[in-house]
RNA sequence: GUGGGUGUAGCUCAGUUGGUUAGAGCGUCGGACUGUGGCUCCGAAGGCCGCGGGUUCAAGUCCCGUUACCCACCCCA
């Protein structure tokens, strides 16, 4: 057989899984004092959750699903990314009726199927928040400022990140500009490249994407959306960049930012950083979507929220030097001298384990020297000895890693004196 | 989907114009130290040289194909 993980995919050895689960418990606490509670939704859905939420025409639902047929005939697909579960999860359980306000966080895979390259996987992790029913700039500029503060906490250092923010419009304004941005590209469709022509009928928008250096001339002539907000999203924004402003968190306003994916309407942000990930250089990012609820059947609910991708986070942190925990912390290894002295060895580490120290024993017969060098490899600062000569006054040896010395300890004192050594408070 | 690069020990990589038994460092295991780690020294284990075909007296080395991984385009986390 081929034991080789899928293309796009990895195993996350052990080195990874305590950097995820720290990833995790950071983001945890940091949520909640916001007031976000986790969800977890299926990791697939029926496809239709992310054709209607996402948008026939983007990227994601066109070429990037694993789409298949279940045995029922049912049409099922492996989510692409999170908000869309969220928020058919939000009205399936009524979770904003009657005008309730939710706030909700989570973190899982997410797959898509794409050409894998660096900081791009078919299956990578996301933690992701989402506030429900609540349309005020207010919770735009919080929602900002959670997932800024949140690389801040894993000590990604600003001057290597950037916060990118633009606003699309809403129904009101959108419409008439996208339809602008069509007529331009219409009457400049010979100077543009094939691709963009395409986008005039898909997604205008798109076409300020392009990185054809043609294209990106041409479009820069384009008009701008930002001149031509409505007056309610021009408020909107103009209240968002204030409320940053007072937090003084530093964003950038980038009117060419447009995202993906169909269901954004006003505010959008990126959180962008310049080391370690090759070309792709967003670790999070995310916007309002007001209509997406419709979308569903709801009734109009507006939301807003943001993913960020781990694996891009990790390569991030260990780009900047910032602080990723070790995979395991051993604090005692109990040696045993020979076989005979076994079964008391095994009742000194379950002794040790039951009054929550960290201790490891050897488990393949290896010499005592070994199983020394195993305590140093894994970085225990003391080694309970347990040999045939102390054994038969009852006694084991309690050695100091870091200065040596040695200490005869009772058997029933073991666990005690092993506490007092590393100061854990009873 | 398109393009480029790379596949040699567990890991990182050498391998001269094709020429006998394919090497190093790190790691692992053992020993020097007969019940004790980090340093040093000595030794050992560990390779269908990605896979298939071709050229040749001879292929890790050249040619073709294939596959995997990496990187980039596109797009996104």
């Amino acid at each position: 057989m081929n034991a080789r993980a899928p293309k796009g995919t990895s195993d996350m050895l052990p080195d990874v899984g305590a950097a995820w689960e720290y990833l995790q418990r950071t983001a945890a606490a940091l949520f909640a004092r916001y007031g976000y509670a986790p969800v977890y939704t299926p990791l697939f859905e029926h496809t239709e959750v992310f054709t209607r939420g996402i948008g026939e025409a983007t990227d994601i639902v066109s070429k990037e699903m694993y789409t298949f047929e279940d045995k029922g005939g049912r049409s099922i697909t492996l989510r692409p990314e999170g908000t869309a579960s969220v928020v058919r999860a939000a009205l399936e359980h009524n979770l904003t009726a009657n005008g309730q306000g939710t706030k909700l966080y989570y973190a899982g895979p997410m797959f898509r199927y794409e050409r894998p390259q660096k900081g791009r996987m078919r299956q990578f992790w996301q933690i992701g928040a989402e506030a429900l029913n609540m349309p005020d700039p207010s919770v735009d500029a919080e929602v900002i400022v959670m997932l800024w503060r949140f690389f801040e906490t894993l000590g990604i250092p600003t001057s290597h990140m950037r916060l990118l923010l633009n606003t699309m419009g809403d129904e009101q304004c959108r419409p008439a500009y996208r339809e602008k941005v069509a007529g331009f590209i219409r009457e400049h469709s010979a100077e543009l490249c094939e691709e963009c022509n395409r986008r005039e009928a898909t997604n205008p928008l798109r076409a300020f994407d392009c990185k054809n250096p043609q294209c990106r001339e041409v479009m820069a002539g384009a008009p701008l959306l930002r001149d031509e907000l409505c007056e309610g999203c021009a408020a909107h924004y103009s209240a968002v960049k204030d409320s940053l402003d007072a937090l003084g968190v530093p964003y950038v306003e980038d009117p060419r930012l447009v995202r993906g994916l169909d269901y954004y309407t006003r505010t959008v942000f990126e959180v962008q950083v310049d080391a370690g990930l090759g070309s792709q250089n967003a670790i999070g990012g995310g916007g309002r979507y007001d209509r997406l609820m419709e979308q569903y059947g709801g009734p109009p609910t507006p939301g807003l929220g943001f993913a960020l991708g781990f694996e891009r986070t990790l390569m991030a942190m260990q780009a900047t030097g910032a602080f990723v925990p070790a995979a395991t912390v051993t604090q005692v290894y109990v040696a045993r001298v020979d076989e005979s002295v076994s079964g008391a060895a095994f009742g000194v580490a379950a002794a040790l384990r039951d009054s929550g120290v960290a201790t490891e024993m050897d488990h393949q017969s290896r010499s005592l020297k070994s199983q020394f060098k195993q305590a140093d490899r894994l970085g225990a600062r003391m080694v309970v000895v347990v040999g045939p000569d102390e054994l038969s006054s009852g006694q084991v040896t309690l050695r100091d890693m870091g200065s040596k010395e040695e200490t005869r300890v009772a058997l029933g004192a073991i666990t005690a004196a092993v506490r007092d050594a590393l100061s854990i408070a009873e």
